[in-house]
DNA sequence: ATGACGGATCTAATCCGA
């Protein structure tokens, strides 16, 4: 059986929809996970993907900025959220596929400001407080962790080649040496396995987001890898393959993040 | 300057993204 699952920082899924019903017809994954969907859950439009075949749809979402939805062509139960650092900021909710038997982790990690400094930069503290939170509840679980995967919008990019420069990128928030180090631990401590990473590794350059305010994205290519699929060690003989949609960043009026996907064999 | 664009909101200017 077959799992293919994308992740995809939307921002703004009603002003998108046509792009991710577009996205789901032609490349018809089994799960769909959503960021920045910038939608109140009563407002999410579930009949665009009703009749699409996707029925399945769990969402988190408040007005303005933030939210996480999971849309699927397969029935799901236990959907949950997370408050991080208790704040009721939508950016985690997950599912358990009956026919499956997995559990699906969203998560929109909190971009971080401009400033890498906790002191002088509340958003960096929250981000790192975060991170923490993802890091303790990685660790408690990590002796019975089976069958899980999780994606999202990470807000960083762990590695050398994640970005377009490392050395120019170090003192910028994404890719600061305290960010890398703690998503490296989260992961290692975890014991989750970076399925792209795996298919794809070192020195390739691989990225998910090109800023809006390039000139021209493509020619400077300028690029991070800030999200990510990830899948607890036992999935990973049944890792098959990856696929990143650089080609939905030149759609009319694109997310500047494109669709992961991360399929397997199970 | 990497790079000033793009979305949502109490439709104007402000917050936020990274």
């Amino acid at each position: 059986m077959t799992l293919s699952v994308t992740t995809w920082n939307i921002n703004s899924v009603r002003l998108r929809i046509g792009l991710v019903t577009q996205f789901l017809k032609d490349y018809a994954p089994d799960v769909l996970c959503l960021q920045e969907t910038k939608c109140p859950d009563a407002q999410f439009p579930l009949g665009e993907f009703r009749k699409i075949g996707y029925p399945h749809i769990a969402i988190k979402g408040q007005k303005g900025y933030n939210g996480v939805a999971i849309i699927s062509r397969k029935p799901f139960e236990n959907s949950h959220a997370i408050d991080y650092c208790a704040k009721p900021d939508c950016r985690h909710i997950s599912v358990r596929l009956s026919a499956y038997g997995i559990t699906i982790h969203n998560y929109y990690v909190p971009a971080g400001g401009e400033i890498a400094d906790p002191e002088l930069n509340v958003k960096f503290a929250h981000k790192l407080a975060f991170l923490a939170q993802m890091q303790q509840n990685s660790v408690e679980g990590q002796a019975m962790r089976r069958a899980e995967i999780m994606v999202g919008d990470l807000n960083i990019a762990p590695f050398e080649h994640d970005v377009w420069s490392h050395k120019q990128l170090l003192d910028v928030v994404s890719h600061t040496p305290i960010e890398t180090g703690i998503l490296n631990a989260i992961r290692e401590s975890g014991n989750w396995h970076d399925g792209v990473r795996m298919l794809e590794p070192e020195p390739t350059k691989v990225y998910t987001w090109w800023s809006y305010r390039a000139a021209d994205w493509a020619a400077s290519n300028k690029g991070r890898r800030l999200d990510h699929i990830w899948h607890s060690a036992d999935l990973s003989p049944a890792l098959k393959s990856y696929h990143i949609l650089k080609e939905a960043r030149s759609w009319e009026r694109p997310s500047d993040h494109v669709p992961l996907t991360v399929t397997y064999d199970v």
